[in-house]
DNA sequence: CACTTTTCCCAAAACGTTTTGGAAAAAGGA
DNA sequence: TCCTTTTTCCAAAACGTTTTGGGAAAAGTG
């Protein structure tokens, strides 16, 4: 069960080099033995420890990330597609993906520098990306390799995979547009993450191709660590607005605040007020209306991720990996011409 | 920035055995090479390399986790209090927590095997519990170290951390009968997981206390893979009873399923039929009437199976280890007496 | 056959710690 | 002073791999 090279090496008469070689395919063992060995591998349950070839090979077959629940994220379908894909290429590299908890900004810095300074991974990876964000400053100061999802404001090369969030936005707007809506409202994420700034670029660039004029007051920021709150005191406010809204545009966690204003205001969801949320989380499937969504595929991107990655740990540059992903557009039934 | 023990014994002009008795306080060397010791490893920014310290110690100091989003339990606040609590701990111990992340039971168990056998980690962390739950076999059969948040059905002593699901719902139950409700319905998690048979007991044992008869009618079950659809769809069917329910438990999992199905028959959470949900989630906090629930502690609890395995692990004897944490009702808006 | 090349294998070193088993120096006791 | 005990340090081994640098035997070449 627990039979370690040396001792298998004994049982084929043969010496640990040999062994060794067999098992990683080296082409200086014979056929013949190679089979030998592989098979009373097989037979015995060996399997290399991985500390020891960790020690040897001077890599920890392994990559950080830490999440930050209490500015949410996390709390949805997004997050875990994400890690799903991140996990199942990590396991299929042979590598092993650490996970820290952190419950703020300092915490999160705090559980890097101890995975990166402590040699516990060879890699990053970082996700809720600020505008600032001092982690990237960080891990180039070191030089260290690690893979944004999500972008932000560095003028050095880096690697990312991010979604196309002015796009997913700038689509859902022209679309509203072209269905009659002339009071289109931006709830956006929190200030300071860099995730948001794309989706107002594409809200504005959506406003600007459809003709319409820019109105700060249709645009509101909802909070990070407490999502339904804020955005319910927002939808309010937009419409005590003279000449409110007719439709909105927001990222899907914001939801229930969003429909219990709408509900508070008496305004129906889809019908008096169009919605096109940014994830397609369990919510916007099962409510009625069925919520229109802008729908990023998150597992693949942590597949790419990892990809990503495992080459900047071969030592390739980062800067040749950056990548943006389009969004994809579900109509459902609360994107409605106007009433 | 990246010294190692001989280059720092170098520089100290000491061997590499007494430096590193020396920072983990060995009584046989001096308070004053201590002091020195210690003074330059933090000047020079020491940290003794995890892989070499695993590798000569024969542990990991590490330990798993695998979860199975999917099958849903994740998607909330549970989960991230739980993890949360979990890594904490983990973290001020020196260990890791690597994290599996598998699609179904298949690989849920190929995930742990890996880990297991792979001598990747020291102990392994159980969520989701099943009542025949094949990993509990597996690890007990090879003596591997272990804590289940949650119980199963198993004989031989293993370490546990559960909520005593039954106490909570038992507290519900009486608590509404008290109210004067006399049909009360149980919409349970799915078949096959242990953490619904307690929820049963409880029901059952506090309909006898308040002198309630059971009637199968009222109780029904929802899948983990889709809580909502599957919530709504047993929602509408207990109210086609001829003597339809004037309350509801259920795990706050299933709310929106719940919301959506009273929504369509016209009757109001909390007015028209009481809720009391098990977990408390954002929705239960944010909704209108705001959801009465049972409030698990899973951050403590999390902390709790880290502590425990960790002793476990340190060769405690685990059936010493069984613990059921009470769970706390939060009394809102939507536990009226019926009208 | 004598020489070169290829095939196949292995001993030893290395990765960076901690632990084992002393040994030298200092201190204490008579 | 001489012997014993305590204090303080260290060389060497060990953890389980992979890699380095050959070396012996077999096969090929003329």
């Amino acid at each position: 069960m627990t039979i370690n090279l040396k001792q298998l090496s004994k049982l084929l008469k043969l010496s640990p080099t040999t062994v060794s070689r067999a098992l990683a395919d080296y082409p200086d063992v014979s056929a013949k033995t190679r089979a030998r060995v592989k098979q009373m591998a097989i037979q015995q349950g060996y399997q290399p420890n991985p500390v020891a070839r960790r020690l040897q090979k001077g890599k920890t077959e392994t990559v950080g990330i830490v999440i930050t629940p209490e500015q949410n994220y996390f709390s949805d379908t997004f997050f875990i597609d994400l890690l799903s894909g991140i996990s199942n290429q990590i396991t299929r590299a042979g590598y092993e993906l650490i996970l820290g908890v952190a419950s703020d900004e300092e915490h999160e810095m705090q559980s890097m520098r101890r995975m990166v300074e402590g040699k516990r991974v060879d890699g990053m990876i970082l996700t809720l990306i600020r505008e600032q964000d001092p982690r990237v400053g960080y891990l180039l100061d070191r030089d260290f390799p690690f893979v944004l999802y999500g972008r932000t404001r560095e003028t050095r090369p880096y690697a990312f995979v991010d979604m196309d969030g002015k796009q997913a936005f700038e689509k859902a707007c022209t679309y509203l547009a072209g269905l009659g809506h002339r009071r289109i409202a931006l709830l956006n994420g929190e200030p300071g993450f860099m995730f948001p700034v794309g989706c107002r670029e594409g809200y504005e660039s959506g406003l600007l191709l459809s003709g319409l004029e820019l109105d700060p007051d249709l645009i509101r920021e909802w909070k990070h660590k407490d999502p339904s709150q804020s955005s319910y005191r927002w939808t309010l406010e937009l419409f005590k607005n003279d000449n409110p809204p007719t439709a909105i545009l927001f990222q899907t966690e914001a939801v229930n605040g969003i429909f219990k204003g709408l509900d508070e205001l008496d305004l129906q969801p889809g019908k008096d007020v169009a919605l096109i949320g940014y994830d397609d989380l369990e919510i916007a499937r099962i409510h009625r209306p069925s919520l229109s969504v802008l729908r990023p595929q998150a597992k693949e991107a942590g597949q790419r991720v990892v990809n990503i990655l495992l080459e900047v740990i071969k030592g390739e540059d980062p800067g040749k990996f950056q990548e943006i992903h389009q969004v994809e557009m579900v109509i459902r039934e609360t994107s409605l011409p106007p009433s």
